[in-house]
DNA sequence: ACACTTTGTGTTGTGGTTACACAAAGTAGA
DNA sequence: TCTACTTTGTGTAACCACAACACAAAGTGT
């Protein structure tokens, strides 16, 4: 058996959908080039695979260097293989998505981009590479995970209301849902316990802090939308 | 801009879990390896991308090369970059799934390989690499599809009977469906046409002749399997 | 004390699913 | 040809989950 050297290998890269959430909107976390290809326009952030690393790997390095980010949510999107996808040469994509609470940190752009900065996903600009095909992937696959898995909780703090659950859903799956009907299907899934205590402040009747069930019962849960 | 040349990059293949379904059983096309690593050990078959080529066009290659077929569905899986999962180096393997009617084909076995046969899922031998999960997350991908995607119709003939397609899922789901439960909703789902001819011959009452329906309405359908 | 907002809880009607029964169509044997 | 048996097609009743509601409780400000 010998170890391959000879092939020629396409060039293998990580790019990375950043979902951040605040303030009722959903927002992806883009890069701005400072080199050619793509100069000055805005990217997905990302990196090319060494030899040595794992995929995961090199999305921390990312999340590290070139955003300031830690201990994120990550899972593999899909492999992106366009011949043409890179004007450089063939290059293959590894595309994750990373769910992060952007509370939790302030980003600064690295010394690779002339800006980092979150967009909500209403308002993207024009994107380069095929970043905007990773996106819309992306973001499909946020809706349809959100409705049978526990990832929302990524997005908030610790300690949420019902309401801010219930407006993260609305926003993300873009349609809306009956507060109490919504209450109560994730109530009986178990998602969510309550703590006791309340969010005390600026507003009328102090609504219930809630947090993410850990030890979560394998429970199918499944949001039925309806198709109004 | 330059184009790249300097790094180094992981080698990248593609590998296949194909499945195929005949007799009431669902089976995985396996090769058995001719040189080292894993020599004489079964692998799912694969390639290496070439620089120049696309996965789905390596897919076809295997498919046609090594193992005769042609037209085929195809879908990506899963990416695996475990660094270890090659003693030969650093690999990465991007696995895609393949639906098939055995029916249709004769596999023989390319020179690569000493021989090419299918594996019922229930009796697979030692599997090399990692493909053992691989297999697994391609089974996993299988059994979900099912339920809200009209892929089954891949693995069976162009007609076929209300019960063929009954036995099928429940082969492939594992679980008893009731079976005028599962007429009703796979015929309201408006997945399959009535093509008005009967299947004649050995056996009793001579059932109906269906064949999918091509002008599918975005219709969801979902199955919900009861956890008895 | 009152109007108003937000939050927590309960109820009712309906549509879809499950769990069945039964008739129709064919085969095989006496 | 009559009967027993198998497989296939169709229908129905009970039930459950969901959607669409009403309403009470807990705050705020005037």
């Amino acid at each position: 058996m010998k170890a391959f050297q000879s092939y020629k290998n396409p060039s293998l890269a990580v790019d990375l959908v950043v979902f951040g959430y605040h303030n009722n909107i959903l927002s992806v976390l883009l890069l701005n080039r400072k080199e050619e290809p793509f100069k000055d326009t805005w990217v997905l952030p990302g990196a090319f695979v060494q030899m040595e690393e794992t995929f995961l790997h090199t999305c921390c390095r990312v999340l590290q260097t070139k955003l300031g980010m830690d201990n994120v949510y990550l899972e593999q999107l899909y492999s992106f293989d366009a011949i043409e996808r890179d004007p450089r040469g063939r290059a293959v994509s590894v595309a994750y998505f990373a769910l992060v609470n952007p509370q939790k940190f302030t980003v600064t752009a690295g010394q690779m981009a002339n800006d980092v900065k979150w967009f909500p996903v209403k308002k993207l600009p024009v994107l380069g590479f095929d970043h905007k095909e990773i996106f819309k992937m992306a973001r499909q696959r946020l809706q349809s995970k959100i409705l049978y898995a526990p990832v929302s909780f990524e997005l908030l703090d610790d300690l949420f209301t019902m309401t801010e659950l219930h407006e993260l859903y609305e926003c993300i799956l873009e349609v809306e849902l009956d507060r109490r009907n919504f209450r109560r299907k994730i109530l009986d899934a178990e998602y969510i316990v309550n703590t006791g205590t309340k969010r005390e402040g600026l507003q009328n009747r102090h609504p219930d802090l809630y947090r993410f069930n850990r030890k979560l019962s394998k429970h199918h849960f499944h949001l039925n939308i309806a198709t109004n």
